[in-house]
DNA sequence: TCTAATCCTG
DNA sequence: CAGGATTAGA
């Protein structure tokens, strides 16, 4: 018979194939690109939110606010945010930020015309009154105080059981240091706490469920610790909402001016935090998160099923796996498996960060992260494009670079979102008067996504725009974005391609004639190079129907070259386009915004 | 002409 | 992985 047969029709004969397989795997609902998405983001922009004046001052009001309160509260995590050195341990900590980050910029739409950012009216010509400054630095030395109250109190007692479980041995207190950023000791990050919320009371909540940690603190402390502990929190909360109120009368009175007041305010405590470093991920694996905690982890191998080698041999024939010389070892990723969690705390140093940046040295570019690399221009901006109705400001763009942490999205979500990102007529002047005008609208592209990303490879090697936004709803879609991970895949499948060749000229150079032959197993070479560039650490566990396309493309692959049709310029494209119609459907879980924790959690 | 994908490079 | 150049298709 002419072993050949098969791949006469390649394309229907791909197709049935697949469809057995994943039939017999499992039958996932078809999710598929859903047509009924919301189009895309900025196209919802002007919205009626820029004809109801009232509503946006409003809005105004209460981003300030919670502003306002979430940097209160940001102080009180921070045992002591004065100590530079402590600020650089924790710069270093908190931004898992990746090289990838920092050219992106260049590209990045900008906004338009001559409404260009006119620094001047950004940085407050007015000083602000020495009043809340005082205020605020009073408070901070009260807190501090508190705090240590509180940790002479508490310490004893959580060393000796802290409720944050005994997650491998570690101390609640190491898990302080390890996050840098200052936590309450014995309190598991309360970061945990989704909400989701969009409005201020999402700030609220987050306050609350802080005090919920804390209210079942006392258990683990004396009687008399608890008393302290008592009155400590009346204390504070009345102190903070004091704080928070004086401020934001401050702030009222004085919409364009207190930008710059407060900046003025906390350089003063956090003087190196101006930059704030965004390591390129350098592999460091930094998760303070208890719950990361990957199941995975505690059983190395169950991630790569080897027994599991008869999973795809359509074939009694003897199978060639690809490579000759396969080397039936485990998998052992790093074991290092942080999922690319990205601190929670960073939220926290983002706000201060971001107030620094407009500080008396204007424009917050200049504490992007580190962009050695040509990075050069807040000029960028004038690069800009038109996109459409929606002008971005530069500085919500800068911010796309910025690594957000998904865990951050409950702040970011917050009220500042429809003031940021309208931008019209007499508004723009108004936006430009908002401190914080951009950080926490723009969801960039994290490493985290990046990790989904590529764990979404295994199912798709050709996602639509639409399915990119069905499975990436914590992403702030715009044009970049889109373009950004389209443009990831694309890299995705130029490595798996590069691959497939290599190994099918491997494969005829070692003399193998029946394509067929070829088969993609766990334990080959070939799946090894690929699982190490999508899976790196090995947490998820790849799944059949991708091992199925893989072989298959290596046999196009291996067909294409052992038949000369590679001396065709582009004789690929064939092969491309039968994969481009390969793609199963992804899992659900994937669509999980909290990808990373929730998926290994699982 | 424009968009999108690939190719090529760093 | 990102940026830029190139190419293919609409």
């Amino acid at each position: 018979m002419d072993p050949h047969s098969g791949l006469l029709s390649p394309l229907s004969r791909a197709c049935s194939h697949l469809a057995e397989i994943c039939m017999e795997g499992e039958r996932s609902p078809s999710p598929q690109e859903q047509g009924s998405d919301s189009p895309f983001p900025w196209s919802l922009v002007p919205d009626s939110s820029l004809a109801d004046p009232d509503w946006f001052w409003d809005e105004h009001i209460q981003a300030k606010r919670a502003r306002v309160e979430t940097i209160v509260r940001g102080m009180c995590l921070s045992p002591d945010p004065l100590v530079p050195g402590n600020v650089r341990a924790r710069d270093s900590l908190c931004c898992p930020g990746r090289a990838q980050e920092r050219k992106r910029k260049q590209s990045l739409p900008v906004q338009q015309g001559p409404l260009k950012s006119s620094p001047a009216r950004g940085h407050g010509s007015r000083k602000g009154g020495p009043r809340v400054r005082e205020q605020l630095h009073l408070l901070k030395q009260q807190l501090r105080h508190l705090q240590e109250h509180i940790l002479q109190a508490a310490e004893p007692q959580d060393t000796a059981q802290g409720p944050g479980g005994s997650e491998k041995g570690r101390g609640p207190l190491s898990v302080k240091q390890k996050n840098g950023c200052g936590s309450r000791p014995w309190a598991m990050d309360s970061d945990h706490h989704q909400v989701s919320s969009g409005d201020l009371s999402g700030v609220e909540k987050h306050r609350v469920s802080e005090v919920e940690y804390q209210s079942e603190e006392p258990r683990f402390l004396r009687s008399a610790a608890r008393a302290l502990l008592e009155s400590l929190r009346k204390e504070l909360t009345g102190a903070v909402s004091q704080a928070v109120d004086s401020v934001l009368q401050k702030v009222l009175l004085d919409p364009s001016g207190h930008l710059t007041q407060l900046g003025r305010s906390f350089q003063g405590l956090v003087p190196e935090s101006k930059s704030e470093p965004s390591p390129p991920d350098g592999g460091a694996c930094k998760d303070p998160l208890p719950l990361a905690a990957l199941p995975r982890r505690a059983q190395p191998q169950a991630g790569v099923p080897l027994g599991n080698l008869s999973l795809v041999k359509p074939l009694d024939s003897p199978r060639y796996p690809v490579s000759p010389r396969m080397i039936p070892k485990p998998y052992q990723g790093p074991p290092a498996n942080c999922p690319l969690t990205v601190p929670s705390h960073i939220q926290e140093n983002q706000i201060l960060s971001q107030l620094l940046g407009h500080g008396p040295n204007g424009h917050w570019s200049s504490c992007l992260p580190q962009d050695s690399s040509s990075q050069s221009h807040p000029s960028s901006e004038s690069a800009l494009q038109p996109w459409g109705a929606v002008k971005l400001r530069p500085s919500v763009l800068s911010q796309q670079q910025y690594p957000l942490p998904f865990t951050s999205t409950r702040v970011e979500r917050l009220p500042l979102l429809p003031s940021v990102k309208m931008e019209q007529g007499g508004l723009q002047a108004v936006t430009d008067a908002l401190p914080f005008p951009s950080v926490h609208i723009q969801e960039g592209l994290n490493p985290g996504h990046l990790k989904k990303a590529k764990l979404m490879f295994f199912f798709t090697r050709y996602p639509s725009s639409n399915l990119l936004k069905a499975y990436f709803p914590d992403v702030q879609f715009n044009r970049c974005i889109i373009s950004q991970m389209i443009k990831w895949f694309s890299n995705f499948r130029e490595f798996y391609y590069i691959q497939m060749e290599k190994f099918a000229r491997q494969a005829i150079s070692d003399g193998v004639t029946n394509p067929k032959m070829l088969m993609v197993l766990r334990d080959s070479e070939l799946f090894r190079a690929l699982n190490t560039h999508y899976n790196r650490g090995n947490d998820f566990e790849v799944p059949d129907c991708f091992l199925e396309i893989a072989s298959l493309t290596l046999q196009e692959f291996f067909r294409a070259v052992s038949t000369g049709k590679d001396s065709d310029p582009s004789w690929k494209k064939p092969i491309y386009k039968i994969i481009s119609k390969l793609d199963s459907d992804i899992p659900e879980i994937f669509k999980s915004s909290s990808y990373p924790q929730e998926l290994f959690r699982n």
